[in-house]
RNA sequence: GCGGGCAUGGCGGAAUGGUAGACGCGCUAGAUUUAGGUUCUAGUUUUUUCGGAAGUGAAGGUUCAAGUCCUUUUGCCCGCACCA
């Protein structure tokens, strides 16, 4: 073994050998418990950044660590390879969107295996492989089949630059495409869906389940998913057709004194009348234009117009005029509702504009509201009025109150029903994109929408297309869109739109254990023995995205008899992100290039002289605070790469990359080199008994015992890398500092710190283990197990705290009683500085830590 | 507006209600070296009359004992938002 510490020379090499020994395989051995580690796979962009070796590092430490701990485990990889960036090589550079895929593919393997990480590379998928986008359109027909997948005429979002269409889930609250960074418009087009509303309930109680995963996100979901329960209640127009209405507060229905439906509401035609449809119709162009942000948004101002028709209020029969505004949206509840400005702001806002009635309804206590004074709405506490059957009764949401009375008084009289709503919509899930899976189905105009047989699957994506940017090259394909139709044979088209890639990536994790299953999506004894994934690793950007998608497909395919688990990941770790450090010019804002700054430990901006703020944020080429993986792997090679990246941050947090810590980390690794090659420990060394051991001895043995306890609870349930990490550095401290380094002890420990290191530095750690004569790799022996005799201590440190100040502390025999323990406390020269000649009122022994004497 | 999270040395971060600052970075001094780097040793919250005293964003409270629990509050970050 080289006296040097040069990872160059030996991580390809261990790379190698551990494939040759096929390590990483998946066991098959049924009587070892499964263990499913998953991180989320990637887009092969090509490049591989600091972000993806953080994710994999972290999966790949658990993995390493669960088989040693004697658990088969799957740890798979695959690529999220369909989307918009490969077509859009495609219409810049003329490449084929495969051809650039599957370059970036093999270009991005390569740069996962320099980082050691062990993936089964058996299972690996890509899901624009016809391989797994033929399941990926079986599971579409499985929808299909359910009764779960629709077409429907909607006003979508539309990306201009993206040129397609996105779910709800893909926009962000200012309107903005995820992708894209577009400004979404807003487009009535043809489109299909999935029932994912089906499963609100489902989705959202099930969050229950999910304990093991970060509450904010879970929290995310249940706010995305916003179920609200109230009532639905059937105003009657003049025109005698049904307005239904949604409402939280059934019972200020006998405040109502207008209603308001959205401008593209199914019935305002029908309510215009003569007088109004100019100003109708101008105000609907006027809504239409804008999107749902730019109607938030403008001051929040009420607009609207008067349809000039009424309807009836089935409570009272009291005729209320019907309005049109854009603050009511058509796609929450039923596009329409009654408003009582009494109790609502808003409506309050929109009465007072335009001079319509206030009727108070609710009365707080000790005041008299009157609807033509008050300034605002009174939302808060108080007692139903004027409202026939509800007066007198305390208003608001808990048993016996208001609002349980009005839905029995509406379900009993037959005015309405008590109901829930969610504000969850169904997932649109059409692309008019190329490089995506195909929507197995065949128009005729006979049969409607045919599914594709299975047997026929994949419909393959057709190689001859032009790229032109402008429209769906599929649609454009005419030798590929006319075929008969399935059941009638009579002419016919397909589909032309692509699935969202969102669809690919929903069920991915249950095709990785029987990856390479050709006449299945998979084999379901294979998917249940090896669903839930036990640990997912992956960015929050998905919290509600792939984790809730994930989760109802898993639910759809569990009520399809495929799968028994109800939730696809028992945990979930979202990490941080990794962030480069920044020079930034105050005054401007401006980003500087770090080889541009003179002196970094003092920047200043190169052409204006002004001293520049140093900032960590996330790693972009704008920002020019990017570190690329294969530079600091050839300086320091991949093991210090992982530990710097697990060490330096808890991997939920934000993790901010500094050269010098990298540096740390690296003399780290040359110490432990140092410490086991100048150890003279190997495999024929003698390993410690218990028995018969010096002070010395013992006090080694105890500081390894401690970090074998210390790292096996660090990484337990909750993973915590960097107090690991530290704790492997102490025992390489104690060991470096061993003053009996001879005795079999200290065999142990080196053995046991190269063991404790493997998960985290496979590399060195194999190295060093071979170094030192074994036959098998590190990796394939037992993952160190605490024995507990050897934390136990003879002498016990106990504080002396007076007054609950610490005072000192003394050492005493770890035999001694409780009463003994207070006696040599109350004896030692510390506490009898501070206690001589008071009176002990109480002392407080507890025991092996301190004792507190209460003085007068 | 609603919901959630966070706040500890020069920095990243540790602390089952029980010696705050583990571990690391940086820094200071010394040793080794022709020098730099490496390596090693010691030190590194503040203050001090050298006995101590104070100290975990702020103010209260519970407790023998609070970074940790409770109340109020400030700042920053994130998610949602005219949701009926």
């Amino acid at each position: 073994m080289e006296s040097r510490y040069t990872p160059a020379n030996i991580e390809r090499k261990w790379q190698e050998a551990w494939v040759n020994q096929g390590l990483h395989r998946t066991s098959t051995d049924q009587g070892k418990p499964k263990f499913y580690a998953l991180s989320m796979f990637p887009y092969p962009s090509g490049n591989l950044h600091m972000g993806h070796v953080r994710v994999y590092t972290i999966v790949d430490v658990i993995a390493r660590i669960k088989r040693m701990q004697g658990y088969r485990v799957l740890n798979p990889m695959g690529w999220d390879a369909f989307g918009l960036p490969a077509e859009n090589a495609a219409i810049e550079r003329g490449v084929h969107p495969a051809k650039w895929t599957y370059a970036n593919i093999d270009q991005m393997r390569d740069q996962l295996k320099d980082l050691g990480i062990s993936f089964d590379w058996d299972k690996e998928i890509a899901t624009c492989s016809p391989d797994y986008y033929k399941w990926t359109q079986w599971m579409f027909l499985q929808f299909f089949q359910g009764g779960l997948a629709y077409q429907k005429e909607a006003t979508v979002n539309w990306d201009p630059i993206d040129q397609t269409v996105l779910a709800n889930e893909q926009v962000d609250s200012a309107g903005i495409s995820w992708r894209s960074g577009a400004k979404v418009e807003r487009k009535l087009l043809r489109q299909w869906f999935l029932k994912i509303t089906d499963y609100a309930e489902q989705l959202l109680q099930d969050l229950d389940q999910l304990d093991g995963w970060p509450e904010k996100v879970r929290l995310m979901q249940a706010n995305w998913i916003g179920k609200s329960t109230g009532a639905q209640v059937t105003f009657t127009t003049e025109q005698g057709d049904d307005l239904v209405v949604f409402t939280t507060r059934p019972d200020t229905l006998w405040g109502a004194t207008f209603m308001v439906i959205a401008p593209e509401h199914p019935l305002v035609e029908k309510l215009t009348v003569a007088g109004q449809t100019e100003a109708i119709k101008a105000y609907q162009e006027m809504a239409a234009k804008k999107s749902d942000v730019d109607r938030s948004a403008e001051g929040k101002e009420k607009t609207g117009v008067w349809t000039g028709s009424c309807a009836i209020n089935p409570v009272n029969g009291a005729k209320v005029p019907i309005w049109i505004a854009d603050y009511v949206m058509m796609d929450y509840g039923t596009g329409a509702i009654m408003a009582v400005p009494a109790h609502d702001q808003r409506d309050f806002e929109f009465a007072k504009k335009f001079g319509l009635g206030i009727k108070v309804v609710v009365q707080p206590e000790g005041e008299v509201l009157d609807g033509g004074t008050i300034a605002e709405a009174w939302a808060g506490a108080g007692v139903m009025v004027n409202s026939e059957a509800l007066d007198g009764v305390v208003a608001g949401k808990g048993k016996g109150q208001s609002v349980e009375r009005a839905v029995e008084w509406l379900e009993a009289n037959n005015k309405g029903k008590g109901t829930t709503n969610f504000r969850l919509r169904d997932w649109l899930i059409s692309r008019q994109r190329y490089w995506g899976s195909p929507i197995p189905i065949i128009h005729c105009d006979d049969c409607g929408a045919v599914a594709v047989a299975d047997d026929q699957l994949p419909v393959e994506l057709p190689v001859d297309v032009e790229f032109s940017g402008k429209g769906s090259p599929l649609a454009k394909l005419e030798s590929w869109v006319n075929v008969p139709c399935p059941t009638c044979g009579k002419p016919a088209k397909r589909e032309t739109d692509t699935m969202d890639t969102f669809m690919c990536s929903s069920w991915y994790f249950m095709r990785y254990p029987d990856a390479q299953n050709d006449g299945a999506a998979f084999d379901p004894a294979v998917g249940n023995d090896w669903m839930a994934v036990d640990q997912y690793v992956g960015g929050i950007e998905h919290a509600i995205l792939h984790l809730l998608y994930s989760r109802f497909f898993t639910k759809v395919v569990r009520d399809r008899g495929l799968l028994t688990c109800d939730e696809p990941f028992k945990r979930l770790l979202t990490q941080g992100m990794v962030q480069g450090r920044t020079f930034k010019n105050p005054t401007t804002g401006q980003y500087v290039i770090p080889q541009n700054v003179a002196d970094p430990a003092n920047p200043v901006d190169p052409t204006t002289g002004e001293v520049l703020d140093v900032v960590y944020e996330k790693m972009s080429k704008s920002k020019h605070n990017g570190v690329a993986p294969s530079d600091v792997i050839s300086k320091y090679g991949a093991d210090t790469a992982r530990m710097f990246i697990l060490f330096k941050a808890p991997p939920e947090k934000d993790l901010e990359w500094d050269d010098a810590d990298v540096e740390g980390q690296f003399r780290f690794m040359n110490r432990i080199w140092r410490l086991v090659t100048e150890s003279g420990v190997n495999s024929g060394n003698a390993i410690a008994t218990p028995e018969n051991l010096s002070k010395d001895e013992k006090v080694l043995r105890r500081a390894i015992h401690t970090a074998i306890k210390e790292i096996t609870e660090d990484m337990t349930d909750e993973y915590q890398f960097n107090t690991a990490i530290s704790e492997l550095m102490k025992l390489s401290n104690a060991l470096s500092d061993a003053a009996c380094k001879d005795s079999p002890v200290y065999a142990e420990g080196i053995r046991t710190l190269l063991l404790l290191l493997a998960p985290f530095a496979p590399h060195i750690a194999d190295e060093l283990w071979m170094g030192m004569g074994f036959e098998t790799s590190v990796h394939v022996q037992a993952f160190p197990v605490v024995d507990a005799g050897a934390l136990v201590v003879d002498e016990l440190t106990i504080v002396i705290q007076v007054l609950g100040k610490t005072r000192g502390t003394i050492e005493v025999a770890a035999t001694l009683s409780k009463d003994e323990v207070e006696a040599a406390a109350r004896a030692s020269e510390v506490a009898q500085k501070y206690i001589a000649g008071k009176e002990v009122k109480k002392v407080i022994v507890v025991p092996g830590k301190l004792v507190n004497f209460v003085v007068g």
